[in-house]
DNA sequence: TTCTATCATAGAACATCGTTCGATAATCGG
DNA sequence: CCGATTATCGAACGATGTTCTATGATAGAA
């Protein structure tokens, strides 16, 4: 085994780049192998052979693992935030509910990662707060006591939340190298739903069609719909 | 160092205990584990370590950790699915949806590590499924087509996700420790955000007071009753 | 009783992961 | 030109999930 070869720089030093690596490069490359393969692919390792550094390189910007995943979310949390304060404001208050939280819910849909960590941070000068803070603001403009629309917000995102840790899971791995696709998978799933004594289970029995062909987003849609004319009622009253 | 000392009986072999360690015995030191400490502690070292045994022997019982920690859940599930079914029917299907998830929020509230892998194998044979009929069925009892039955179970189970998922992220060492009690960890947490612009943060400066001593199950109690509300309008029409 | 196939156990060994650490450039203010 | 700061690299460490082989226990057959 040879020794420590001293520095062989992996770049060419030409030219004035400061730093060859900004945080941003290390972030960019955290989210590239998230929405290429999920969490368990995120690997410090794998990130520094992306980056064409070395794993120490990268506790220069970032302090831990935990870090970096939090700073990874927040800075794909930063599209969602700009998106939806792109939105006009409308009338309704509960219409701008739902808007909002369907652009948080397709953006987690665009990474399945996201699910279930979604919310992890909500620190100060992060995002999470700012994407708090909008959607509190429209239950400002409804008839509520300050509890009330604490509440409300909490149980948007929570709808938000629950429908999007189940697409969190990472597929398991026939589907996810494409042997089997996911249409096939639910299939064979409700399959084994079928079999069941119809009289034992009678509800898992008349859904069963339901869920072999069922779309998350509209699955999602039916759960906010549902909040959300709870909280219209508390709000008329 | 010694060479591998063969074979040291765990056990007095005394009696007919066909085997020392049951499939019971695995899941119940898991279970322990991770009541004590949660997700992160639960490690086949320690496992083995707690049943006086080697690691390799726990794979004769489990072919790998992801299957011992679905079996953990679905064996703690077991309780909460035992309990659900000694409660008696009322009148109204909605009450009892209420009193069934509450009962599934307060499983979790005993068991936080719960909070974050709650419903993930909705595996045939598994309590999960027939927590889901379970639930399902009373939908059964309200006047719905199939397709909102299969949604109204999916969002009542996701304001359960939703909100349990808060309480699953292991907590931080200082408040683990005991160190720092949950109240002055809050506390501390609110601080930070009556120190932000009240102009730019409107919403969360209003908030911050409930924020500060809120109730984890008062707000799931809060969203599920607005889901409930919603689902009660939509079976009415 | 003895033999043998199966049940069950134990822990060494391996690959991988997050993290730490010291060595070493590159850069810049003085 | 020099010290301090900034930035980089990869070896090494400890912990973890998993595999593998060796071995003891057990029960039925001979």
């Amino acid at each position: 085994m040879t020794g420590p070869r001293p520095h062989p720089p992996a770049r060419p030093p030409r030219g004035r780049q400061r730093a060859s690596h900004s945080l941003d490069a290390v972030l960019a490359g955290a989210v590239a192998l998230l929405d290429e393969a999920g969490v368990s692919a995120l690997t410090l390792r794998a990130l520094a052979a992306r980056l064409g550094t070395g794993v120490g390189s990268i506790y220069w910007y970032v302090s831990s693992k935990d870090e970096l995943l939090d700073r990874a979310i927040d800075h794909v949390l930063g599209s969602a935030l700009t998106e939806i304060e792109a939105q006009p404001a409308t009338a309704d208050p509960i219409d701008d509910l739902r808007t909002m939280a369907v652009t948080l819910f397709d953006a987690i849909v665009d990474r399945p990662w996201l699910g279930g960590y979604f919310m992890r941070n909500t620190d100060v000068k992060g995002n999470s707060l700012r994407l708090y803070e909008k959607l509190g603001q429209q239950t400002l403009r409804l008839g509520l006591t300050p509890r009330q629309r604490f509440h409300a917000v909490s149980a948007v995102v929570g709808v938000v939340v629950g429908n999007a840790v189940d697409m969190g899971q990472e597929p398991p791995p026939e589907v996810l190298d494409g042997i089997v696709d996911r249409e096939e998978f639910l299939g064979r799933y409700a399959d084994t739903w079928r079999a069941l004594d119809a009289r034992e289970f009678p509800f898992v029995s008349e859904i069963v069609d339901e869920f072999a062909g069922h779309d998350d987003k509209e699955q999602f849609l039916a759960a906010l719909e549902l909040t959300l004319a709870g909280l219209r009622l508390q709000a008329g009253a």
